[in-house]
RNA sequence: UGCCCGAUGGUGUAAUUGGCAACACGUCUGACUCUGGAUCAGAAGAGUUUAGGUUCGAGACCUAAUCGGGCAACCA
């Protein structure tokens, strides 16, 4: 097996990214007693995507490199909108991707009774406060961010009336939206979040942990905090949306925590991947519109997308390496993502003989009824990859984009006269072809010379071009589907007034069937990935049934040939 | 009209007590090749948003402006 790509870039020779120059700061003044814990704390409530790999990678990166932990914790504090389904599709993309957290995974729901003390806590000392006004009118005494706004009638209720409130609150008193719980801050500060935030809502609803035992539920600003101080946690990443919380999650710590120890809340920019839609929102709406076939379709970006497409765990993490991180906003070229599989697939897939656009080809001069074998180097770029037998004979499939009746100049493939080397076989020379109705090439005629065979034939001439082939007799069918991006324009959510559905690209998915493999591939298992020789990574889809296999394209090969030939 | 954050080749990320802008992807040459793949060699492409200031010296520090992003869920 080759090596990973990760050991191909040494660790010491790179710089450092705004994080880790934090951290090592920390580390030097043995903040936290020099420990180093992260976390990753995903929303249950919808599928993991490349962009929340980035983050694991951050995150569980961090801690490996600084001998740290990293927690693998669900904020789950809104039992509306989360599932275990979630739950479980989120674990098994983290460890697919080659992480472990430390011990079992936490939950924010684990918290749920500690949260609550503190919050009868804050309102002890006069600091949080039951607000009975509705919904609207609450946000209406906001204010907006250049407006102050104006406070609560009930803000300066008694302790004991807030005590007794709260609590009824929590035993399931008040319907839902009836009150809530609010820290007493400042309703003049600049920053929204600042002006008197609600700590915790009434919410009648079955949570997927604690079923119906809670009554009122925390809000993320006053829960998350607190859950990274019960963890332990020392820098807590976030992406940049967070910047503004800030200064609340430090308020919250502040008033309850007298120990030295805290974590610090530090804000990265997120990914954004051109002609790619990266919101659960979004991608939920590809989902539901049937667009694509789940949130494991090939073409989403979710990490069960990636991994259906063919993508390797190495290859995202290599990715995530190359994308680096920082705090301005970026795009970054979907190629990056392409380069970063290719590298990893061209040093560990197997080479093997398919023709997806198959062309019937006769080798006159080649005795009927007879096959031989000829021997095939699986992967050139692993010495240890060894060798396999695959059949050749008369008739063969070739690509139809390997032969063009009337081809242009430095067209290295077949033409009417003349010459290419069948891979692993012959030399041919291309005498005729027959045309259908519609007046395509339908069968070319070719003669061979047995003295050109690959290897341990006397004439080694120099021909152009090599093509790939199947022998027909023994070649069996599949389904390949072919996968393009998913969007046709750059930035499909970045138009105001635009729905990013506009810019679908019709052609993003493409089957074909009757494709034409050679035998060996019969026994291919799900997931399997493979290089089809000169077209491109491909690996076989869940779809795939023993008598009828589909295989998936990850990425196409690079392709000079294209480029050229479209000028 | 407030507050917070950011600004370095086409894209992304570097430049660590201030010392003549580096790496990756992409692009373009060429070599090699029984994958028009891979590999190898090389090139072009930024003078760091702008204007001041500090300094012998500024991408880095200070000030202002400009541009971009974020902030007014009982979402996270």
């Amino acid at each position: 097996m080759a090596n990973t790509i990760e050991d191909a870039l040494p660790e010491e020779k790179r710089s450092l990214n705004f994080i880790e120059s934090i951290i090592e700061e920390d580390l030097s003044v043995n903040k936290n007693d020099s420990r180093v814990h992260t976390r990753f704390p995903p929303e249950p409530n919808g599928y993991l995507h490349i962009g929340h790999a980035k983050s694991i990678c951050l995150n569980f990166g961090m801690a490996e490199k600084y001998q740290g932990k990293c927690n693998l914790r669900f904020d789950d504090t809104n039992p509306e909108k989360e599932d275990t389904e979630y739950v479980d599709s989120i674990m098994e993309d983290v460890q697919w991707l080659g992480f472990q957290w430390d011990k079992e995974p936490y939950y924010a729901s684990d918290y749920f009774e500690q949260l609550y003390d503190w919050a009868v806590l804050l309102i002890r000392k006069g600091l949080a406060y039951v607000d009975d006004q509705p919904q609207e009118v609450i946000s209406q005494q906001r204010g907006t961010p250049t407006r102050p706004g104006t406070e609560s009638p009930f803000r300066n209720r008694s302790i004991e009336e807030n005590l007794d409130l709260f609590e009824r609150m929590k035993n399931g008193e008040f319907p839902n939206g009836s009150r809530v719980l609010r820290a007493k801050i400042d309703m003049t500060s600049p920053n929204m979040h600042m002006r008197d935030p609600v700590m915790y809502r009434i919410l009648h609803a079955e949570h997927h942990r604690t079923g119906d035992q809670w009554k009122i539920y925390p809000m993320y600003d006053y829960a998350h905090g607190q859950s990274d101080y019960l963890e332990g946690i020392t820098h807590s990443l976030c992406t940049l949306e967070f910047e503004v919380h800030r200064p609340l999650y430090d308020w919250f710590l502040d008033q309850l925590i007298e120990t030295s120890y805290r974590p610090r809340q530090i804000e990265f920019a997120r990914l954004n991947l051109s002609y790619t839609v990266m919101s659960k929102r979004k991608l939920l709406e590809l989902v539901k519109n049937k667009i694509v076939s789940g949130w494991d379709d090939p073409r989403m970006p979710t990490i069960a997308g990636l991994r259906r497409r063919g993508y390797t765990p190495a290859s995202i993490r290599a990715f995530a390496d190359r994308i680096g991180v920082a705090k301005r906003d970026n795009v970054i070229d979907v190629g990056l993502l392409e380069f970063s599989v290719r590298e990893d697939l061209n040093k560990i897939t197997n080479r093997v003989m398919a023709v997806i656009d198959p062309l019937r080809l006769v080798i006159t001069n080649y005795p009927e009824g007879t096959t031989e074998w000829v021997e095939l180097e699986n992967n050139p770029e692993d010495p240890a990859g060894g060798t396999r037998q695959v059949p050749f004979g008369r008739e063969l499939f070739i690509e139809k984009d390997d032969f063009m009746a009337d081809p242009p100049h430095k067209y290295f493939r077949l033409a009417p006269g003349k010459e290419v080397r069948l891979k692993g076989a012959y030399v041919i020379h291309c005498e005729n072809f027959d045309t259908d109705i519609h007046g395509n090439p339908a069968t070319i005629y070719c003669t061979y010379d047995v003295d050109t065979k690959s290897g341990s034939g006397p004439k080694q001439p120099k021909v152009k071009g090599t093509l790939h082939w199947v022998e027909a007799s023994q070649a069996i069918d599949a389904e390949v589907r072919l996968y393009d991006r998913l969007f046709m324009d750059e930035d499909p959510a970045g138009h105001k007034d635009r729905d990013p559905l506009e810019f679908l690209n019709p052609d993003s998915l493409k089957v074909l069937r009757g494709c034409k493999l050679e035998p060996a591939l019969k026994s291919a298992k799900t997931g399997e990935k493979f290089q089809f020789q000169r077209i491109g990574y491909f690996c076989v889809d869940k779809d795939s049934q023993s008598e009828a296999l589909v295989f998936n394209r990850t990425v196409s090969l690079k392709d000079n040939w294209a480029k050229v030939s479209a000028k």
